[in-house]
DNA sequence: AATGAATGAGTATTCATTCAT
DNA sequence: GATGAATGAATACTCATTCAT
């Protein structure tokens, strides 16, 4: 696997400059989109000239499957770790949400914007994400969510449903965030708070009508 | 001034064949993305020739902005209609749910496929978007949110906040089902009703768990 | 050679149309270029409909041709009269002239413009004028000439070369207009006149010197 | 500032391949017109392929202006050199002479072809080329007639008039070259005597029909 | 290894021409 | 006859990719 005759210190230098070229792909890539950004424009952003590019990358499509493997690394090492071990409600809330929430960097959110502009559009690529990223994630969470079923009443009984309706916030938050919500923005520290909060009491518990417990409510369930 | 000689059999051709047009281009925008559709697919998809095409539409790109006037014509008229009238919360959530989830055709998925993908990576389009819909959108939000924190204490004090996490797991939902999961595809329908419920009293109470056995959260939770 | 059955009247109608059609393409042609003008606009200048011009001429090339057919009659007209008789230098310098100069409206500049910019790149084009055209009147010049030399002593002893020079004389005028010289647009009435008197006298004889004919006139000479 | 990084041996590399290519594009548009010149056929003309040529002009445009203003260069030089120094008639008439006529070889025709087509029917090419070649050269030519007619009685009174009649002798007879006069062709390099010739005794003077019986245009006709 | 000039396939767009109404 | 929507061939231009230096 390591070719001809690498020494490590030339295998670093690859790696390196691999990643300052995938690192300059993702900032264009993310500021006009994929197939807006040329090769030149990206060569230039990592300092080099356009023929380097091709000593370290197949082709164009290769510098985005690139970009994704490296995000799918951290991601699925995060989420083979979480299917190690049995995770509590909790603790898969606060993994979600630390991997999700908690270490978006500018240059990760970038990363994001192409991701997900790309799944949205591409089938096959959409489908690899599902199979490597999604699924084994939503597993983890149903697991979670069964366990704590089974110690008492859920608000969703379907541990599934329930999943989505957590991870859906979370990437919706994202996703408001990344279309450019100034107030997101400013709080986003803020997020993991309010997210369990939110998950654990609800964000408009039938409040006020104290006194008149249970049947106000109700009448206005109805009428959603 | 009217466009010299347009009888309103002719007017309503134009805008029929338009639509034809941009139907044809939402379809083949969804799916392979904007860049990667040729215009020579579009016009086949309307069975029509290439130049066919700039009879109706200026370039490609006012193809792009034609697909996403129309949904925003639909999206405005709503937010307006939000605005127009005081919005309680529970009327908030149920127009908000209406229109982002309840009526999700197959057509209306490949839009928002559309949108998001260029949204995410087209910045000038994502101010616009950002002025004409999520700005509006959340400060109705927000104002529901405040009415309602003025009847009883509040999960988030911050009406901002509640009304991104609210936006946020419909966003999200609407963007895990075109990423392809199964589950919501296969249960869209009840989304309201669990929304309305996990908004209402959470996704995972304190349950059972402890000193102070919620007694009535509980007694509610077998309503969902 | 009147097709099916066309009545005087219809006859004339479709003249009517075609020189409305052919007058408009001049208008075009002459502002834009040959290739630059589209159908569209000659037709829009014509107050007609794209197709209907197709009624009328075969296809583009054939709107040029007519242009430049309608321009021949006239000037096979006037160089086939001069041939018949015999011209004298100065008869046919007034009719040359005449034609050339004497008659040239803002319209008859157009097709000049026309004409001549497509003469100079199309050889085919070139071909048929100089033979239609070109040849025909500096043979009727040539004539004239040589009868002039038979009566005296001639300044350019080839009458082939005087030819040239007079006619290259009244052309580069013409261009000159139609490069936009202002002055002689301003002056333009006054051509024949001057032309006549170089012609005859030159454009700066030796001069202030006429008292010492010859000697100071030979010294310059050599100097050209 | 010098842009980046050009050695000499580069910046002439550079200037060869664009000569090399607005040469081709002159024989091209020369032969066919701007307009129904293609790049293709320009490209494979220089001996490149169509992509190439972008790496040296802007786009087909500005092709036409490389060409005018590689002509320009030169002839500004000269129409500089002339305004440098005050002009007699006799050096003026030598200078613009040597420019336009001695010098045309079958390149120097081509370009003509182009500059003349193209401006006939370019409103704005026009005027630029007016104001930078056209006014510099008659404003010349004024200047010297205007000490000429300081020495004594000129045939044309007006200067301005004398310097088109002179200026427009040339032009024609370049133009009929370029229409295809066989004789001018044959016998180019007699032009500047006889133009000489004419511009001091006219053409055909009022021989053998008065009293002054032509003596002394004998005398220089064999100069002729 | 790095460079960037050369290549040519791919595509948006224009516009002469046709033809159903 | 007149119209102008539809057609699709033609073409300028871009840009991923190659390769000689």
């Amino acid at each position: 696997m390591a070719g001809k005759s690498l020494s490590p210190t030339q295998a670093q230098q690859i790696t390196a400059r691999r990643n300052q070229i995938l690192d300059a792909a993702v900032k264009i890539f993310a500021a006009k989109g994929v197939h807006r950004a040329t090769i030149r424009e990206i060569a230039r952003a990592a300092g080099l000239a356009d023929g380097t590019i091709y000593n370290y990358i197949e082709n164009k499509n290769a510098l985005l499957l690139g970009i994704l493997d490296r995000l799918n690394e951290t991601e699925q090492r995060e989420a083979q770790f979480a299917q190690a071990g049995d995770l509590g409600l909790d603790q898969f809330l606060e993994l979600y949400l630390k991997q999700r929430v908690d270490r978006l960097t500018e240059d990760g959110l970038d990363v994001l914007r192409v991701l997900f502009s790309e799944l949205l559009v591409n089938a096959e690529l959409r489908e690899t994400y599902y199979q490597e990223v999604m699924k084994p994630t939503t597993e983890v969470g149903e697991a979670s969510f069964r366990q704590r079923h089974a110690q008492g009443a859920p608000v969703l009984p379907d541990p599934a449903m329930a999943t989505r309706v957590m991870a859906g916030a979370v990437i919706g938050l994202i996703i408001m965030r990344l279309l450019g919500d100034e107030y997101l923005q400013a709080h986003w520290n803020d997020l993991p708070d309010a997210l369990a909060a939110v998950m654990r009491r609800g964000i408009m518990p039938d409040g006020g009508d104290d006194n008149d417990p249970g049947s106000p409510a109700e009448s206005s369930e109805s009428a959603v």
